[in-house]
DNA sequence: CCCTGGTCCCAACTT
DNA sequence: GGGACCAGGG
């Protein structure tokens, strides 16, 4: 009972209101996570509620985690049972993972099996969404130049965010391109059917689907779940409303904490009707407000107000706080972004260092509209050498050799995911190129079956030209191989569960492309070629049977020679994308640590983002607005505040959309406990080559109440105070400069020989570098070496080659018969050959 | 028929 | 800064 009496009345009420419906508008700052935490331990701790009937669902992972945590000190060590604290997607997958194939409806045709999604269903995230639109539309004959497969998909998103089905669209439709929309929707739905894959949309789509058409589904859940909380309700969409009201069952134990002015979702389909009308669906409600700030200083707060108060859609409340006054709302205007960028890591540092002084943990956060503006901050940020945390950008699993491989682990778990298999089929290149492929897909519609059918049933009919086929079928190989390390790991832990050991392992046999576990299935077969597990039969280097998908990883990454076409490109980023595979094969370890199999690492992979990665001892953190959302720092910048980027363009036309960005600029406000800055550049470069524009100051400017601001000084002073404070930074004039010699100091003549890779081979560029330190790029010292036969041509030679004449050979990369060598020719100019092709001849 | 390099166009927020 | 697309070369 004890921690009850650290909450206000307020609290108190909604946390010991446990029974019925229970609406929390919770301001912002006003103890929300807490109410929800206590609430929790209330139930578990002074109820006697069962943890494991207690779920709670959020939108980030990250909400998610720090609300388990919070759970755990309150009640840690109770029981080994635990609440349910998942988002949203997750908690879908998992009942789905479970349930699913009930929806699964019998075949026409006898002996065949059902029809449907089965357990082992793969997720699709947006670009797979992207890719399977773009494969549909081409099949389509539709014109991606006008209608873009990224808007089309962002359609279909929205259309399954709303709940309409390709039929609704098309009936709905009032212009061509709408109907097309509905047209590719409906081929979208027949693709990822056939391909066994749930997009993100899906997810909560399919598991409203099972637990309204299911009873016995739907029992399992609403019996399991007594009582279940809503975090962020003010941006739930139709099919998490939905969800919510299924889950609640007949006993209406739903409580929803939200806040109507913190909605900054609705792109994503979140529908505030969902809060305003909470007490129609659910007359029988209670409602309790949360208007005290624990958070912000009094002028913050009143900033902030003011800023949002210019909304008409809303209900309206009061927030008070009793941290009277405290310091101004600070706006300083940049020149430009670089100056913006630099003004704040300057202005941060030394909020930093003054805190330390004092021995305060103080933490700061630099705010923004959009991702791309990150870049300015983090290279500021460096330049005053301050450790600081991005979240967002590019998430790690978006990286091009983590999806990759991600997809190899896809089609080796599911073979018919055709997305990842397109992905991986010629990555790295080995020599499937367009025109194969393209006949794939052909055959792949003409029988109806998957891209991986395709390629079986090609080899089988040698439907391809010899060295096409060949590739083809190494890359066959190395598919079946892989999955029948997958299958011993199945085998393994079938042997590991089976308590009796009178029973083998049983073995894992390849029956046409199916893995079975069971022997007899050959027999049940009627001259299907098995591929028995025996270790040593298919390839050396395949580890033994029983492989984890770290040990799978490992053997991918080997066998597809990956991280050694990386070495050999030799260049810092192929060091750096090496790295980021290592990581990804320590994630996969940790994963099996937690327990997890192939499919469970899958999931985990689909479903985290880069807002998950927040580490909440950095005590710098660059992230959007959107990102920040639940945070909150005792200093906040709030940046770009332009008419255009914030509000952003987009937004413009609907009054609705304006709205929404007021929003997201009163969220941005209130994450700041003592401090807030909010800074503009008069002019900024939009697209890096364009020239910069001047920018119009942002309207949410003009509504922060003129008493409650301390201007922070015109550009000018800043660079001087800049120029005091921060050794080596001297104007941002100065750092281009800087910046211009760090480039030419990577490309030192040592550098140079060692990184022979493309990035250098531009004979310009050397010129132009032996230039800039005074010497002449001479051509002598290079010494030519008498070449062997027509072979080994060396620079300063002179060539012949039969289309471009006499030349000059200029530079040389690599040795043997792989030999590339620049070759200036006085008509044709430089020309880049490869020796073994260019029937090049000593002139 | 495949691969590489250059060019053009794009860039809002997230599960 | 990045990805998609196309032309040119073997």
């Amino acid at each position: 009972m004890s921690f009850l009496s650290q909450l206000n009345p307020r609290q108190r009420e909604a946390v010991e209101t446990v029974e019925g419906p229970l609406l929390i508008l919770a301001g912002a700052g006003s103890g929300k996570t807490r109410v929800i935490t206590y609430r929790i331990a209330h139930l578990i701790e002074n109820l006697g509620v069962m943890p494991e009937s207690i779920l709670a669902m959020t939108f980030t992972n990250k909400a998610a985690l720090e609300m388990v945590e919070r759970v755990d000190k309150l009640v840690g060590g109770l029981s080994i049972a635990k609440p349910l604290i998942s988002t949203f997607h997750s908690f879908c997958v998992r009942v789905l993972r479970r349930d699913i194939e009930a929806l699964r409806i019998p075949s026409s045709i006898p002996g065949r099996p059902p029809i449907g999604i089965t357990k082992q269903f793969v997720i699709y995230d947006e670009a797979d969404q992207q890719q399977t639109v773009k494969g549909v539309m081409r099949r389509l004959g539709i014109d991606d130049k006008q209608t873009t497969p990224r808007s089309v998909a962002a359609r279909i998103s929205w259309a399954k965010n709303h709940m309409l089905d390709p039929q609704e669209v098309y009936l709905q439709s009032a212009d061509p391109k709408t109907e097309r929309v509905a047209q590719i929707y409906a081929e979208y739905k027949k693709e990822l059917a056939k391909a066994n894959a749930l997009d993100f949309d899906d997810l909560l789509l399919e598991a409203v689907r099972l637990l309204k058409a299911v009873p016995t589904v739907r029992d399992y859940y609403t019996r399991r779940y007594e009582y279940i909380l809503v975090d962020e309700y003010q941006d739930t969409n139709r099919p998490q409303y939905e969800l919510m009201r299924l889950l609640a069952g007949s006993r209406h134990n739903v409580c929803a904490v939200g806040d109507e002015d913190q909605s900054i979702y609705s792109w994503r389909g979140a529908d505030i009707r969902n809060i305003l009308e909470f007490e129609n669906d659910f007359p029988e409600a209670k409602i309790v407000r949360l208007e005290e700030n624990y958070r912000s200083t009094q002028n913050i707060l009143q900033a902030a107000s003011a800023v949002v108060a210019n909304n008409r859609k809303r209900k309206g409340k009061t927030l008070w706080t009793a941290r009277q006054g405290g310091t101004k709302v600070g706006y300083y205007e940049a020149p430009d972004g670089e100056n913006e960028a630099l003004f704040a890591a300057d202005y941060v540092s030394r909020y930093l260092r003054e805190a330390a002084d004092q021995g305060e943990n103080a933490r700061a956060a630099v705010l923004y509209r959009t991702n791309a503006q990150s870049r300015l901050f983090e290279e500021a940020m460096r330049r005053y050498q301050l450790k600081y945390s991005v979240v967002g950008g590019f998430s790690f699993y978006e990286r091009a050799e983590i999806k990759d491989m991600i997809s190899y682990l896809k089609v080796i778990h599911n073979p018919d995911d055709s997305t990842a298999l397109l992905r991986v089929i010629n990555t790295p290149v080995r020599g499937i190129g367009k025109t194969t492929v393209d006949t794939l897909e052909h055959l792949a519609l003409e029988t109806g079956s998957s891209l991986w059918g395709a390629v079986g049933e090609a080899i089988r009919r040698q439907l391809l030209p010899p060295r096409a086929l060949a590739a083809v079928k190494s890359f066959k190989t190395l598919i079946d191989d892989a999955r029948v390390m997958l299958a011993g790991t199945y085998a393994q832990r079938l042997e590991e569960t089976s308590a009796e050991g009178a029973t083998e392992a049983p073995a894992a046999v390849i029956v046409d492309d199916q893995i079975a576990f069971d022997p007899t299935a050959l027999e049940a077969e009627d001259g299907g070629q098995a591929t028995p597990v025996e270790a040593g039969r298919l390839h050396d280097s395949r580890p033994e049977a029983g492989a984890t998908t770290a040990a799978l990883l490992k053997f991918l990454i080997d066998r597809t020679g990956y991280i050694k076409q990386l070495e050999e490109e030799d260049t810092p980023e192929a060091y750096s994308r090496i790295e980021n595979l290592r990581e990804l094969v320590n994630a996969a370890m940790d994963s099996r640590d937690r327990g997890e199999t192939l499919d469970q690492f899958l999931d985990h992979a689909a479903l985290v983002s880069e807002t998950d990665s927040y580490d909440e001892r950095a005590q710098l953190t660059l992230m959007t607005l959107h990102a920040a959302k639940g945070l909150e720092f005792s200093l906040v910048f709030l940046c770009g505040l332009e008419e255009g980027l914030f509000p952003h363009s987009r937004t413009f036309l609907e009054p609705d959309d304006i709205e929404e960005e007021r929003r997201l600029c009163y969220v941005g406000m209130t994450r700041a406990m003592d401090t807030l800055v909010l800074t503009r550049a008069v002019y900024r470069r939009r697209y890096g080559t364009d020239l910069p524009e001047a920018s119009v100051p942002s309207r949410f400017l003009e509504e922060v109440p003129a008493e409650l601001v301390d201007e922070l000084g015109t550009s000018r002073r800043r660079a001087s105070r800049t120029r005091a404070s921060a050794p080596g930074a001297r104007s941002h004039y100065a750092y281009e400069d800087e910046d211009q010699s760090a480039v030419w100091r990577v490309r030192t003549p040592q550098q140079s020989s060692r990184y022979s890779g493309p990035k250098y081979n531009s004979i310009q560029n050397v010129a132009e570098f032996f230039a800039s330190r005074g010497k002449k790029f001479d051509l002598a010292k290079f010494k030519p070496e008498e070449p062997t036969g027509k072979m080994g041509f060396r620079p300063g030679q002179k060539v012949r080659h039969p289309k471009y004449g006499e030349g000059t050979v200029f530079q040389r990369e690599g040795e043997g018969e792989e030999a590339k060598i620049t070759v200036q020719f006085p008509r044709f100019g430089l020309k880049k050959l490869v020796e073994k092709y260019a029937q090049l001849e000593k002139a």
